[in-house]
DNA sequence: GCCGTTTTCGGCCCGACTGTTTTCAGTCG
C-alpha cells in the first residue's frame, strides 16, 4: 500500500465536521450570506452523521459524496481536499482575515456575529481581556447598537464565556429535570407539562432544560418557576416565554402555550433544529404553514393539540423524539418503515458488571440479587482480569475460584442464570491478559482496551482486531474509550473493527455508562449497516449501578437500533448461536 | 452553498424577546 492511501484514513469524519463548523461560525463573523453558512453547518452536520468513513465512499470509484443530501460538488470537493491533505485553503485564508481567537467573543451571551464584528473591526477587539478592558474603559457603549446596559451584559457575560461550560451528561440533566418537574407540578394554575428539547431526544449531554407548559394564568406559572430553589437569575421574561439560571449557570427555558397549541410547541421545542427545518419546508411544499402554535392553511389552524396531529396534518407518522435529527428519519417514514424502537423492557441480560472481588462494590451474591430484582433472566460477572491491578484485576487461579463460587450458586438461586465471565485487558502488544486455556472455560469473554490509549491508530486497531480474532472472545467494551467531557476516543480505525466484527461474529458493547455511552448513536447506526449486533452493558460497579441500563437504551434509540439489533434482548441460548459458540 | 416534475435562477423555517430604536436589528432557540 502507498503512504498516500494510510494518509487518506487518518482524517475522520469529525474533523472534518469540525472544519466545515468552524468555516461556518468565521463566515458568520463576516456577515456572509445566511444559507451560505447554513451549508456548511448542515454539510458538517451530513458528514458527521456518516455511517462509514468519508475517505471509504471517496475511495470507491462508484461513489459520490454528492449523492448525499445537502453535499453538492463544492463540499464534496473540500471534503475530498482535506481527506487528500489534512488542511483546506478556504479556512487558511478566513483565518488570515479572522483571527481564531475572535470566536470567543461568541460565546458570551447575547453577542452575536454582528455585535461581534462590531467591536472587532471598530474596536479592535481579539480576546475576551480587550473586550473586558473596553467595556470597563466604557468604548463600548458609545459604538451604535450599543448603550450602557449592554455593556454591562457583556462584562457580565465574559466569565461565563471563560470558563468553557461542559454541557451535562444526560443522567445529570435528568436529575434536574424531575426535581423541576416535581416543583412545577405543585403549581395548580397547570394543565399539562412536558420537557422538550435536546434532553427529550435522550443525547448524551444537554445544554439547557426545555420545559413546556400547557395553562391559562402565564403570570402565575412565571412565578412558580422563578420560586424553583436554585435559581439565580431571570434571563427573559416576556409573554410567554421565561428563562433563567440556576445557582450552577444551568438554564431552562419555560413555553407557555395554551391547550390548543401544545403539541404543536412539543414537537417545535423537541427539535432538532435540522429536523424541524426539514418539516417546516414540507408544509410550505404543500401550502401550509407550521409554527410553535399549529400547522396552518392560511389564517385557520388544522392542527396543534397533540404531536401526533401536528405529523398527520403532513401525512407523517409520529417520530420517537430520539430519531428527530434529520438522519435517516424522514427516508424511513416515506417507505413507511420507521424502525420499532429498542425499549427497556427488551433487556432479557446484562453482560458487564464488577464485583467487591476486583472494583466493585457490592459482593457477587448481592449483584446476583439486584439482577435478579431487576427482571434480568441472565447476567455475566465480568471482573477486571490481572493487568488492571488498580482495581486488583484477577489472575487465573482467583478467577477460577470466582467461577466455581459462581457454578455454587447457579445452584442455589432460581430464575436467573450467572454466566462465568471476564473483562479481558488488551495489552499493549496485543496479547490477551490470561491464557486461552482459560479463556476457553468462560462463558462471555469482553475485551478492553485501558492501557496503551495514547498509541497510534495502526497499532490500537491492530490490538482490537487480534481480540475480535481470537476464538475465545465474545465482545469489545466501550470501543473508543472515550469518556464525555474527560476523555478523547483513542484514535482507531472503527470501520475495520466492524468489519472485523461481522466476519468473526463478535459483538461491539453500547457501555451504558453516562459518561461512556460509547459506541455512541452514529457508531450504533454503523454497527447495524455493517451487519454487527451490539450488546448493552452497564460496566455495574455496585447494584444500583445496573438501573444505568436506561441510559444506553436512549443511546441505542437515537442510533436507531431495534430489539432485533441488540443482542442481549435474547435468551441466553439464543445469544450463544448469534456469536457462534 | 444546495437544490430542482412550477428547474440552472431564485428561492432557502419561524417566532419571542431585548435594547436601542422611533419602526427595527440582533440574538436566541
Amino acid at each position: 500500500m502507498e503512504p498516500a492511501q494510510c494518509d487518506q484514513h487518518s482524517v475522520t469524519n469529525a474533523q472534518i465536521a469540525d472544519t466545515f463548523d468552524q468555516i461556518a461560525d468565521l463566515l458568520e463573523f463576516e456577515g456572509a450570506n445566511p444559507f451560505r453558512i447554513r451549508a456548511y453547518r448542515n454539510g458538517s452536520r451530513v458528514v458527521r452523521d456518516l455511517t462509514e468513513s468519508a475517505a471509504t465512499i471517496i475511495a470507491d470509484p462508484n461513489r459520490d459524496l454528492t449523492q448525499l443530501e445537502g453535499i453538492g460538488k463544492d463540499l464534496a470537493e473540500k471534503v475530498a481536499t482535506l481527506v487528500r491533505t489534512g488542511g483546506l485553503p478556504m479556512l487558511t485564508e478566513l483565518l488570515e482575515r479572522v483571527p481564531e481567537s475572535v470566536l470567543a467573543l461568541l460565546r458570551i451571551p447575547h453577542l452575536g456575529p454582528k455585535k461581534a464584528a462590531a467591536l472587532f473591526h471598530q474596536l479592535h477587539i481579539q480576546t475576551l481581556d480587550q473586550l473586558r478592558a473596553a467595556c470597563e474603559a466604557g468604548e463600548v457603549q458609545r459604538l451604535k447598537g450599543f448603550g450602557a446596559k449592554s455593556e454591562q451584559d457583556i462584562l457580565k457575560g465574559i466569565p461565563q464565556a471563560a470558563q468553557a461550560a461542559d454541557r451535562l451528561y444526560w443522567a445529570q440533566a435528568d436529575e434536574i429535570a424531575a426535581e423541576l418537574l416535581a416543583h412545577m407540578k405543585t403549581c395548580p394554575e397547570i394543565h399539562q407539562i412536558q420537557m422538550a428539547g435536546s434532553y427529550r431526544r435522550g443525547r448524551e449531554t444537554v445544554h439547557d432544560l426545555d420545559v413546556l407548559v400547557d395553562a391559562t394564568h402565564v403570570a402565575a406559572v412565571m412565578d412558580h418557576l422563578g420560586a424553583f430553589s436554585g435559581v439565580r437569575e431571570v434571563i427573559v421574561r416576556g409573554e410567554t416565554k421565561m428563562a433563567v439560571r440556576l445557582q450552577r449557570g444551568f438554564q431552562i427555558d419555560l413555553r407557555v402555550v395554551p391547550a390548543e397549541s401544545f403539541g404543536a410547541a412539543l414537537q417545535h421545542f423537541t427539535g432538532s433544529k435540522a429536523h424541524n427545518i426539514v418539516l417546516r419546508g414540507m408544509a410550505k411544499d404543500r401550502g401550509l404553514k407550521i409554527n410553535e402554535y399549529g400547522v396552518f392553511r392560511g389564517r385557520k389552524r388544522i392542527a396543534g393539540r397533540t404531536e401526533e396531529e401536528v405529523y398527520a396534518a403532513l401525512d407523517l407518522p409520529w417520530f420517537p423524539p430520539e430519531l428527530r435529527e434529520n438522519r435517516e428519519e424522514f427516508n424511513w417514514a416515506a417507505k413507511g418503515k420507521l424502525p420499532a424502537l429498542i425499549e427497556l423492557t427488551d433487556i432479557r441480560g446484562d453482560l458487564h458488571m464488577h464485583t467487591t472481588e476486583t472494583d466493585g462494590k457490592n459482593t457477587l451474591e448481592e449483584m446476583v440479587a439486584a439482577a435478579r430484582q431487576r427482571g434480568l433472566k441472565y447476567i455475566a460477572i465480568t471482573d477486571h482480569s490481572k493487568r488492571v491491578t488498580m482495581a486488583n484485576g484477577l489472575d487465573a487461579k482467583r478467577l477460577r475460584k470466582q467461577w466455581k463460587a459462581i457454578d455454587r450458586l447457579n445452584q442455589q438461586v432460581q430464575g436467573i442464570r450467572v454466566l462465568k465471565g471476564i473483562e479481558l485487558d488488551i495489552l499493549e502488544d496485543g496479547r490477551l491478559d490470561l491464557p486461552d486455556d482459560v479463556l476457553a472455560e468462560a462463558d462471555w469473554v469482553v475485551c478492553s482496551i485501558h492501557y496503551g490509549q495514547n498509541q497510534p491508530r495502526e497499532k490500537i486497531t491492530e490490538r482490537l482486531l487480534g481480540a475480535i480474532e481470537h476464538p475465545n472472545t465474545s465482545a469489545i467494551a466501550h470501543p473508543t474509550g472515550r469518556l464525555i467531557n474527560r476523555r478523547q476516543p483513542y484514535d482507531v480505525d472503527l470501520e475495520a473493527v466492524m468489519r472485523a466484527a461481522a466476519k468473526h461474529k463478535k459483538l461491539l458493547e453500547l457501555n451504558a455508562n453516562p459518561m461512556r455511552l460509547d459506541l455512541d448513536d452514529v457508531a450504533c447506526a454503523a454497527a447495524k449497516a455493517h451487519g454487527v449486533y451490539v450488546v448493552l452493558g452497564t460496566d455495574a460497579h455496585s447494584a444500583h449501578d445496573l438501573d444505568k441500563m436506561r441510559y444506553g437504551i436512549l443511546q441505542a434509540r437515537r442510533g436507531g437500533l431495534t430489539k432485533a439489533d441488540v443482542a442481549n434482548t435474547r435468551t441466553w441460548p439464543q445469544m450463544k448461536k448469534l456469536i457462534g459458540r
